[in-house]
DNA sequence: ACCCTATTCTTGAAACTTCAACAAACATCA
DNA sequence: TGATGTTTGTTGAAGTTTCAAGAATAGGGT
């Protein structure tokens, strides 16, 4: 699969051309927010999505795990994110009742109250930089493309240990 | 910018869905392309970036901040990441002649032959994530959408300081 | 009850990125 | 020439991410 062969297909000239503008533009994009809410909230882009997820939690809380599936991110990363949000005040720990394993990350009323003050920010950031300059003709298409590549990624998200429903 | 204000123009629901696609698919391939690259080619993707742009420069060189811009790095970044790929010896630093402040990263032959070895795997895992999921449709329409959104985000980049060209 | 395997979450070290500060060289202009 | 401001590239420290390893609990099956 890394090996030297001659018969691999390289990307043509558009493939090529649209491969780096995804490249450029996601990267342009993940440093614009990063700065933006480095600046507005004092924390990274990955950070304020945990929040963001906590916050819309039933109790405002997430076991470990859930979480960072949810995010997209391991389990690692969660680990010492969460360490970080909890020394600002912005999440606590709390052991979880049914399984002495778990953690729950809670959302405090200072890390929502964080997230309320930054929110508008960002959603315009995001706005300005993706959905002010697409016709809804591209929105949709975005929207279906970027579930695409996300679906052939994930290891077959749910019903991945149903042999039957495949 | 940041105050807490009732008119603020939030995602509706399909804009929701959609950035949140975008948020998962690229975190998802750069995760992929990541671990892909430091498998085969023991090194991040935007290092490997690094080494391709220089790989299509006219004599495998590149004055440093042309080659951040290319890149859509820092110029420190930049710094760091020549710095270790010169301990790995892909890459090696030599004064620019015309300017004395100026260095031309240079693509060393061994560097060459790693991106030669590990380019195949590479292409053939970014065929697999996104071209050969998509359309011709989506694959046009995935690249005019991604020049939209850098063109966005970018400085200006050609004809900034020819304010009379705008 | 016991054994075995899987899951959950954490940890420390190494690698990577960001940010602010800096020195050196250039450029412009008087 | 000299003053002033800009560009180039680097540095160190602090923050973040990855990776491999490990402790604790859970979930069967026998």
């Amino acid at each position: 699969m890394t090996t030297h062969n001659e018969d691999t297909r390289w990307l043509d000239d558009e493939e090529q051309r649209t491969w780096r503008a995804y490249l450029h533009a996601t990267m342009l994009l993940e440093d614009h927010l990063d700065r933006q809410l480095q600046r507005d909230a004092k924390m990274p882009h990955v950070y304020y999505g945990l929040l963001v997820q906590l916050s819309q939690a039933p109790r405002r809380r997430m076991r470990m795990t859930e979480l960072a599936r949810n995010a997209k991110i391991t389990r690692s990363r969660l680990s010492h994110a969460v360490a970080r949000l909890e020394q600002h005040g912005w999440v606590r720990r709390e052991d979880c009742p049914s399984d002495k394993r778990g953690q729950n990350a809670i959302l405090t009323d200072a890390g929502f109250e964080v997230l309320e003050q930054s929110a508008p920010g960002h959603v315009a950031a995001v706005r300005q930089a993706i959905f002010d300059r697409l016709t809804d003709e591209q929105q949709k298409s975005l929207g279906e493309i970027m579930r695409i590549i996300a679906e052939g990624l994930q290891p077959n998200e749910a019903g991945a240990d149903l042999p039957w429903l495949r």
